[in-house]
DNA sequence: GAAACACCCTGTAGCCACTACAGGGTCAAG
DNA sequence: CTTGACCCTGTAGTGGCTACAGGGTGTTTC
């Protein structure tokens, strides 16, 4: 099958699929004599791989090392487990985060006494202030999860 | 004072308080005859704003738009209560997001039954498997709050 | 007065995971 | 023979920084 099919069957976009060609994690396919590509069944399912793992969230480093257990499947499966522990941390301190964010959004919110003019709006009194600790504290490790800002 | 008084002072980086400036957040400040930026307290101000938003998840866009409130203030502050609901909303979104997701990899976790060997790895047949639609499906409006992988 | 060092400047490239062209080739249908 | 759908490569853009390279400035210390 050609691209646009693997893209069609598996709902991804025909540049991300070249994309992941070239980032090495899907194997260069074989090319018809017109240069296009050529995929079989074992590209739409590493793809499909892929495209699960990104739904999770991971990264494309740590879907290339799974991928990496995948390929080579003599070796133990512990580092998947930890990899797995490692992402479900990542998620539920981002979660954290986000919740602490939406108390503050939800208290900065409250601020505005529903005044006329924006010269004594108190959203953007408070936001004139210096930012609270508790929201500028480093929380140990990064925490390698997009904030809420993603198209 | 200089930049890296102001960037000491505010807890932000002098390459990020530069990139601010070339952004047209910040307003250009006056030079020392060797060329140096020269700030003084209402720019100290201005960026404890800007980083204030920031630490709320807030998008340069997002600030620029409070920041024209805040220098225009003969303005109705209306505008400033929907861009916070909006921005609360997003970040409300993401939250669902990530704890579906959260779900998901527990999930997933479980399917290790600790065989050492990674090619009967429950979790790696488990990714193999095409993604379910729940984690598929389109939920309306992008959320353009990120994910679990920041710095 | 010179050397070391901390600080400042501009400009550019890199990060991630795509996305969107520009500028061209291929192929089947009408 | 032209239209249109598809395919190709290569490059640039996204956001919000971060990290240089390659230079200038200013104070301190020998």
């Amino acid at each position: 099958m050609k691209i646009g099919e693997l893209a069609a069957r598996t709902g991804c976009p025909v540049e991300t699929i070249r994309y992941y060609e070239r980032e090495g994690l899907l194997p260069e396919p074989a090319r018809s004599s017109a240069n296009y590509r050529l995929y079989a069944e074992p590209h739409a399912e590493r793809l499909r791989f892929i495209r699960h793992c990104r739904t999770l969230d991971m990264t494309l480093e740590e879907i290339r090392t799974l991928l990496d257990y995948h390929d080579r499947p003599r070796q133990p499966c512990n580092a998947v487990n930890g990899l797995i522990d490692d992402h479900l941390a990542h998620v539920e301190a981002r979660i954290e985060q986000l919740q602490a964010l939406r108390e503050a959004l939800a208290t900065l919110r409250s601020r505005c006494n529903g005044e006329t003019d924006s010269s004594h709006c108190g959203i953007l009194q408070e936001l004139a202030q210096p930012t609270p600790r508790e929201l500028t504290a480093e929380t140990g490790e990064p925490s390698h999860v997009p904030g809420p800002h993603r198209g």
